[in-house]
RNA sequence: GGCGGCGUAGCUCAGACGGUUAGAGCGGGGGUUUCAUAAGCCCUAGGUCAGUGGUUCGAGUCCACUCGCCGCUACCA
């Protein structure tokens, strides 16, 4: 008889990306979730993927010389390896090139646009290439338009109405499901969302500029873009919408998300979902990130960061620490639903303590007494001498099960993990009190008085091993062997709780140090040994020569000294910066948005670089007349001043 | 600026239906054991629970305000 079903997601991840720590961790988060479950007897399943069509992996396979399917089946198998290295059991891994995932898309698309949902519209405006994203006047950048990122478009679209549903999401979320989203934050953050108008959202691109896409059914000029596409896989990966495989697993989903898409699932997959004649998944989890330094961990990590403390790949910490402790890590130390701030040095920390000190180092005590003193027998319990702390710390064992299923259920494995090694943590101690190691010298009775005690040992060290198989499974099966408990790999099921391991005269093998205490001085001169951090590539397209300008295009910029006169905070604007300035004889107003970076009584005086010759704006209704330099790199920002102070203002700059 | 949240020991964080001496892990200091992976175990931090002012017999725990930080959002020519 099952408690009950679970269908629990990741995000199916972006084929343009290598798996990174952030990845990692939400589908070993999901992947330990469903093990719980199983283990406590639901029937789970659990879905992970690729996504796969758009704008960049068109692009990115362009540049290699691969047709978009080679590209998506490269990147995809990258996916796959690293699940398989992180001892990660799907039930499907879905890819959004899958045939039958386009049905399902189309299906949703023609039923939508039956009804009316769907509409066409001419859309002009500002659009992102690189983000493949339509952009508001307020989002465009000079630099964007510069470079080319940035274009003006002006075409013909299919568009969703989302507005249409938008008070009933707020309800829903609001009042009839509040457990809806996690956690609470989060939840909020749509509340808010919601509260404001909205705008109907774009889910087509011409084929003439984007063909890497599923076609719309209705229309063959044009194909759906990420929204219709990539949040379908949920429903398409389990049949929707004959299948008997969706109504038996549809609504009992968990989706994991990290806090970036909160948007498109929290919004735009509810009413997606809710216009189909779908209901909602039970719950949707965004957990936060893995941070170093306070900064979310990027692909170019700053230099300075980087410095002081190398980062290393998961991968690589996974080789050195092993995969099992790695998950433990990752698990034990981020409560889902807040950032977690790291180092390799904290991990080592953790790896150490919990692990090599508490855990496996109780492991060898334990199993090296009853080789050398019982000959490797666990005792029968007449030869037993019972006392009560032991007795006390059987029945707080078999409590175990109930506070870890109590924690996984809730989606908080790590308390799970936490009372675990609390309990180890007391086993330690019991067998300092108890001192088997002196009793067996001491006679019949204190041989039988022994004998019990490491049979508590066992007996615990067995439940523990249980309970955390779902976080460390190879590990915990290692740990299962070294008792004398066999076990096939991932073969642990609800029968090994019930179980009381082990029986007397179970052959107790021990084994190898299952965490061998890691040495951080010496993986910390392996880390500075690497070779130093390479300078941070430009990610211009190769050969694309389209955004070079010609010296008559820099020319046409007229570049100034200028002398910062008067700055004051321009009111209800945290970024901006009203400043009067000096360019030679004259004197403007510009209006800048530094306020963050710099006080206004920081700006007075100092010599910096205008454009001049920018056309004025109104901002926030101040007449802004020229546009100050600065370099902005993540969330620091300086201003390009002048080294030589006595260069006049209203000077050249080329 | 709007909405939401946070600010507790050196570090990472628990705790807050208001009620005895405010907790854990890690690190630091001292001690002890030898079964064990130089691991274990014991003792030790005296911390204005951000600040101020309230409510109350009594407030990290409720209210108001201030400061600092974070998220979403607006603004950032």
């Amino acid at each position: 008889m099952a408690e009950g079903r679970l269908y629990i997601t990741t995000p199916i991840y972006y084929v343009n990306d290598q798996p990174h720590i952030g990845h990692t961790y939400t589908t070993v988060l999901a992947d330990v979730l469903a093990r719980y479950h199983r283990l406590f007897g639901y029937e789970v399943k659990f879905m992970t993927g690729t996504d796969e069509h758009g704008q960049k992996v068109q692009q990115s396979a362009l540049a290699r010389g691969l047709s978009p399917q080679q590209q998506c089946d490269e990147y995809s198998q990258r996916f796959k390896e690293m699940w398989s290295l992180f001892e990660i059991v799907y039930d499907r891994f879905i890819r959004t090139t899958e045939e039958d995932h386009k049905r399902t898309v189309q299906a949703l698309l023609q039923k939508l646009y039956d009804q009316g949902d769907i509409f066409k519209h001419t859309y002009t405006g500002w659009y992102n290439v690189s983000d493949e994203m339509f952009i508001s006047e307020s989002d465009v950048t000079e630099e964007g338009k510069q470079s080319g990122r940035i274009i003006q478009v002006s075409e013909e679209n299919y568009f969703f109405r989302l507005s249409k549903y938008q008070d009933w999401l707020a309800r829903y979320i609001n009042e009839e499901n509040p457990d809806f989203i996690q956690p609470e934050s989060r939840r909020n953050e749509v509340l808010g969302l919601l509260r404001q108008p909205v705008n109907d959202l774009c889910i087509s691109r011409p084929k003439s500029r984007l063909s890497w896409g599923i076609e719309m059914p209705f229309d063959p000029d044009y194909v759906t873009y990420v929204w219709v596409d990539a949040l379908i896989n949920y429903i398409s990966g389990i049949g929707w919408p004959d299948s008997p495989e969706f109504s038996y697993w549809w609504p009992d989903a968990l989706h994991l998300i990290g806090k970036d898409i909160l948007k498109p699932h929290g919004f735009f997959w509810p009413i997606l979902l809710h216009a189909a004649g779908v209901g909602l998944p039970k719950k949707l989890l965004a957990h936060g990130w893995w941070t170093r330094g306070g900064q979310k961990e990027a692909k170019t990590v700053t230099k300075a960061l980087a410095a002081q403390a190398p980062v290393r790949h998961i991968r690589e910490m996974a080789a050195d620490y092993g995969v099992g402790s790695i998950r433990y890590f990752l698990i034990r130390e981020m409560t889902p639903g807040m950032d977690q701030d790291y180092s390799e040095e904290m991990i080592v920390t953790r790896l150490n303590s919990d692990l090599a000190n508490d855990l496996g180092n109780l492991v060898s005590r334990v199993t090296k007494l009853v080789r050398q003193n019982f000959n490797s027998q666990v005792p029968a319990e007449k030869d037993c001498e019972t006392d009560p702390r032991g007795q006390e710390l059987i029945a707080l064992a078999n409590g175990l099960s109930d506070q870890v299923r109590t924690h996984a259920i809730d989606l908080k494995p790590n308390l799970a993990v936490d009372a675990l090694i609390r309990y180890v943590r007391s086993l330690n101690v019991y067998l300092t009190e108890c001192e088997p190691w002196s009793r067996v010298k001491q006679g019949d009775l204190g041989k039988r008085q022994a004998a019990f005690c490491l049979v508590v040992a066992l007996k615990g060290l067995y439940r523990v091993a249980v309970l955390l198989h779902p976080v460390m499974p190879r590990k915990m099966e290692a740990l299962l062997a070294s008792l004398g408990c066999s076990i096939e790999k991932d073969g642990l099921n609800g029968q090994f709780l019930a179980r009381d391991f082990p029986e007397a005269g179970t052959t107790v093998p021990g084994g190898d140090p299952l965490f061998p205490r890691i040495d951080w001085k010496a993986i910390e001169q392996k880390i500075q040994a690497l070779s130093p951090i390479a300078p941070e590539q430009p990610k211009g397209k190769a050969g694309n020569d389209a955004s070079l300008i010609s010296i008559d295009q820099f020319r046409q910029l007229d570049l100034r000294v200028a002398e910062v006169l008067e700055a004051e905070k321009v009111p209800k604007a945290d970024k901006l910066l009203k400043l009067k300035i000096r360019i030679g004889e004259e004197v403007r107003q510009i209006v800048a948005g530094v306020a963050e970076f710099y006080r206004p009584e920081e700006m007075i005086g100092k010599k910096i670089i205008v454009v001049a010759n920018l056309e004025p704006a109104a901002i926030r209704g101040l007449e802004s007349r020229g546009m100050l330099l600065a370099a902005r790199e993540g969330n620091q920002l300086t201003l390009l001043t002048l080294e030589n102070q006595s260069i006049a203002s209203g000077s050249k700059v080329s």
